[in-house]
DNA sequence: AATGAATGAGCCTTCATTCAT
DNA sequence: GATGAATGAAGGCTCATTCAT
């Protein structure tokens, strides 16, 4: 049918879309590349959609309903201790923000929009960012003693986040800098470790050492 | 004399590009927005620099010479404790990176170029990034024990940065998270001191436990 | 049809840039100018064309095309003695040229892109202006006596049509020097009849009187 | 003195643009190209000149007084034939046109100049064209019987230049056609040679049938 | 007298959008 | 419903010229 027809054209814009606003941002990336690279007509994206920046907004939308797709976040297990959840949990989040053999461009598209938003952020922070905000914040807090106060909850969920955006926002960085690990299943395995161990350490740290004392050196 | 005359208009014009770039980036600011912010004709950043690129990448580097003036990097002291080195530096950069009273656009226009490269990164890097790396990379392999390989002090180091930098690149969303924390000096104290308490428990712990092998849960 | 009004914008940019390129150059016509005179809108030149440039081949071409409508090329007849259709040729070849009741923007076009070609040159050359030399070759070798070298062939066709192109040529200095002559019909016809004759004289000369001896005087 | 440094400045500019004028046209040569080329302020040629139009007219004037400076036209010998003579003519002619030993960027000026007048085309044409032009007007009268009318002259006088100028005129076409002549030495003499035995043999045959009868089929 | 700085008008091109069909 | 045509605003850049010294 031609609703069909028409889904077909709205889909592959939706689909051909993504990995090019992710290369070359909002603004550089033309309105005729995207449709030429879906093979339609220059105006059917504002046909379809009303304008260039609705239509972003629909392709974060889009990039957001499939992004976990066999790869799902891991459930709270019930008697999981502390420690093996929020390795797992980290384990599952760096791998589905670095393994090179995941399509990344939703993620180099989060990335854009932290830097450089765009009204389009508020809903992908709502539906995309905060739930998994929300599961490390609970896991992190049962990491600590009981009562800790929030600030101290939210310093050391930032500490943990910060480690693994690193790798998204500083990359050509620390690619220049000759710092920028591999990303290879191995190598992918040592960062995830790492960042496990740093962080439980630091998490535990604190629990010990209030910051409002200055630690003892 | 005429030289005088002559950077006056060169000098108006790299110092209102810093903050506009910062705002809107590289391709979102128009040279034209910039001149009539400097009160000069368009064709003036084209006479004084040759095009908008080379312009762009002048401005970042007039910014790096003025980056730290009246807030050095501390040098390194002989005889320095290494934790008390490190929570001095880590204490100075997020100063020069948060704090409110200084201009934080040129911190800004580094996070666009990370996520959003130009060829002006090449040089940003070598001349802005590449020596506190470096200096940081010191500091932490002093800290951890003698013979850690390289691929740990890397890590490492990456973790502090990245517990940094997460408030520059990620400051939307943290802000939409509630998840901000206070950039007063209050604020930034207890920052400083979570990030600093938290970094060298995660340091000495990597010290303890090598990451090719699995931590013990 | 839509085809009818794409073709109807198309059609007269092509129509009125003739003119315009012809009185001014290439680098001298604003596509601006050629837009208003057209009654459409500046983007269109690279809506339909891509570029100035390409543009102006497109002209170029299409003027190729329509160039003849009307007066075409006496077609080699059987058994015509070689000097009548010299002369056939001839008439019809500075009719073409300096009729002043045809267009002669086109000439014009031709005369710019030999003293300056632009990259189109090489195509008008090909479309144009070879079929056109070598079929005045083929007759200019027929006056000739059999076995004349190539090189002696070549020097009487570029006489022939050297006597021509000044008129169109050097114009503007024919016309102070008041050595202009009429190209009403009459003068029309008594330049082309001075030219056959002159030129038949030469090349009959020419056959007597090989190049390499000096012309005994 | 500083005139003597002002009048350097001067002459090098109009020693420099000659080459660039001629081979880029008036309206594609910068005056900033200029100016570089000369080594001197871009301010420089409006400060000595006034404007670009009048520099170049400057540099057409001055090209003119050194023009056939170590090879003057021939003055007229009393007593020598008229076939003599108007040889002798035509070879110097020729040589001081296309002999790719001298100067060439003059005659190009002028070339440009015809196709494309600007105002300084009349004052080149009294000054630099007409005597040449009378000149062989004269030549080719003596050739002609007794009082043949003042348009046969004309007209002959055309035929010889054509055949000269095409050289100049459509040089870039030529070379595509693969119908230039070599104009080396040699190559430049048997052009000479096969124009003035052309031309002799056309001026004569014009004496026998005049044009005014249509010439027997 | 001579220059480096600065100008404003103009250039071609790109862009997201709208129109007519 | 969907498209090719067409648009107007804006983009960076070049240019001959003028200004202040």
């Amino acid at each position: 049918m031609s609703a069909t027809v028409a889904d077909a054209t709205r889909q592959r814009l939706l689909e051909v879309a993504g990995p090019l606003f992710a290369e070359h941002g909002f603004r550089d990336t033309g309105i005729k590349q995207i449709c030429v690279a879906a093979g339609c007509n220059v105006a059917a994206v504002n046909y379809h959609f009303g304008s260039k920046q609705a239509f972003y907004a629909a392709v974060l939308a889009a990039a957001h309903q499939s992004a976990f797709v066999g790869h799902p976040m891991p459930a709270p297990t019930k008697g999981m201790p502390a420690v093996e959840e929020f390795t797992q949990w980290l384990v599952w989040w760096m791998g589905s923000m670095l393994r090179p053999d995941r399509p990344v461009w939703l993620q180099t598209l989060m990335t854009r929009e932290m830097v450089d938003p765009t009204p389009a952020l508020d809903t992908m922070v709502e539906r995309s960012i905060r739930p998994m905000y929300e599961r490390l914040t609970g896991i992190v807090r049962r990491l600590l003693p009981k009562g800790a106060p929030r600030s101290r909850v939210r310093l050391c969920t930032n500490s943990v986040i910060g480690q693994v955006l690193v790798y998204k926002h500083a990359e050509p960085v620390l690619q220049r800098l000759h710092a920028l690990p591999s990303f290879s299943p191995a190598g992918l395995r040592e960062l995830s470790e790492h960042t496990a161990a740093f962080s439980l350490a630091g998490i535990q740290s604190a629990s010990a050492a209030p910051p409002r004392r200055r630690a003892a050196r």
